[in-house]
DNA sequence: TGGGCAAATTTGTGATCACATTATCGAAGG
DNA sequence: CCTTCGATAATGTGATCACAAATTTGCCCA
């Protein structure tokens, strides 16, 4: 068993394999907003306008699908998943049952250059809400949750915060409207706080208030 | 917007498409546990396996994969999903997490129906182990629990759950060698006892339970 | 003007082919 | 006997084509 060739492999830096770049774009697209709930999508039209030929975006499809993310219908109808009160209550049950968890796990392996990397992040959300940059916002919000999340070396349950959040990322385009409020940073900087101090259950109570906050958001644009 | 015509299109059975079908049968085998833990899968293997083409295959493939059933190296060698003491340790988590929760959530919907389906089934799981028949106990404990979750009409949480069935699937079959104990059952048991009398908090532990004991069992072999 | 019916277009699906890359296997060299 | 290298076989990936089914369009009739 030659470990030295296996690590080599390793080594290899990911080479760009259409379909994956193809799921990257449509990713980032789908958990910071841009598509629209219940929109409409093409294989073909997706791949024109990703300048490749239908295949990658059949695969990036489909890993979409089965992540929640799109919905392909038995009419051969695809489209972003839409939204409604009962997937939004569950989504809401998902994030704050799996996300605090992840939280503290990653307090365990946390360090000073992690704690560094998310004020950094915090700091340039902020600068979106000022700036009235709901996209670059959307982005940053992401950044900041997910940094903390991969921190925690939990691959499986990060796939699942994943799931999720693809999930409700299209409702994020929903309340990107309107950005005058700046109350989620306090959460976040209360986050921070918590694995400054390595409390665990202030920061799990950060995380589980930012959600809620960020939910209710939603929420108020949903019911309307 | 006709809305006759979308209910119309709903009552369409679902039409036998061959990718979907192949990702069935997938699913079915690892989540009873018939592909070990790392084995190297080829695509057109699958596809002379199962009497297709490749294509059907690699859509199924790519669902399984995004669902982290299967692995896909960048160096194009598809796998089923390896395990590791740290996978193992999460997946428990995940499951304590998210099991316990749906099924206080099917505890809602819980009918008479649903009672009397478990109860048979969870017979049927008890023959199995009498018979000493590996497949059909994991099929029927997979039936139980599905059975149970899918009642709460929790369809994304059931998502991550299946999710994570789907990666320890495979590690039933380690521990479908010896069938001798049967005291599983009495976890089933105490959670349709507790189903019958709506009892939340005891229906969460009886699951909670069926789901250490499990583990504990997988884990045990996972360590010779 | 409004509603259905049929032609025409579009779409997902499946199959096949070409290609670059990887794994596999056998022979040569130490 | 073990390692290393080169040739061969096999694999995932991407493109293209064909097809059935769905959607859309446009026309006609009431």
């Amino acid at each position: 068993m030659p470990a030295s060739k296996s690590n080599k492999r390793d080594e290899i830096p990911d080479r760009k394999i259409a379909h994956e770049e193809t799921y990257k774009t449509l990713y980032y697209s789908i958990i910071t907003g841009h598509f629209e709930p219940g929109k409409v999508l093409t294989i073909r039209g997706l791949a024109e306008q990703l300048g490749c030929s239908p295949m990658p975006v059949r695969e990036a499809v489909r890993r979409l699908v089965a992540l929640g993310a799109l919905k392909m219908r038995n009419t051969r109808r695809l489209s972003v998943a839409p939204m409604t009160e009962e997937r939004f209550e569950e989504i809401w049950a998902a994030r704050v049952l799996l996300e605090p968890e992840i939280a503290a796990r990653a307090m365990v392996h946390s360090s000073k250059a992690l704690i560094r990397k998310l004020q950094r992040i915090d700091d340039e959300l902020a600068q979106a809400i000022e700036r009235g940059d709901p996209d670059k916002y959307s982005l940053k919000n992401w950044e900041f949750h997910f940094t903390l999340y991969r921190a925690s070396a939990c691959p499986i349950i990060l796939r699942l915060i994943e799931s999720v959040w693809l999930q409700f990322g299209p409702f994020m385009r929903l309340v990107t409207g309107r950005l005058g409020t700046s109350y989620v940073v306090d959460q976040h900087q209360k986050a921070i706080e918590a694995l400054k101090n390595k409390d665990e259950a202030a920061l799990r109570e950060a995380i589980r208030l930012d959600i809620q906050d960020g939910m209710e958001r939603i929420g108020m644009d949903f019911r309307n």
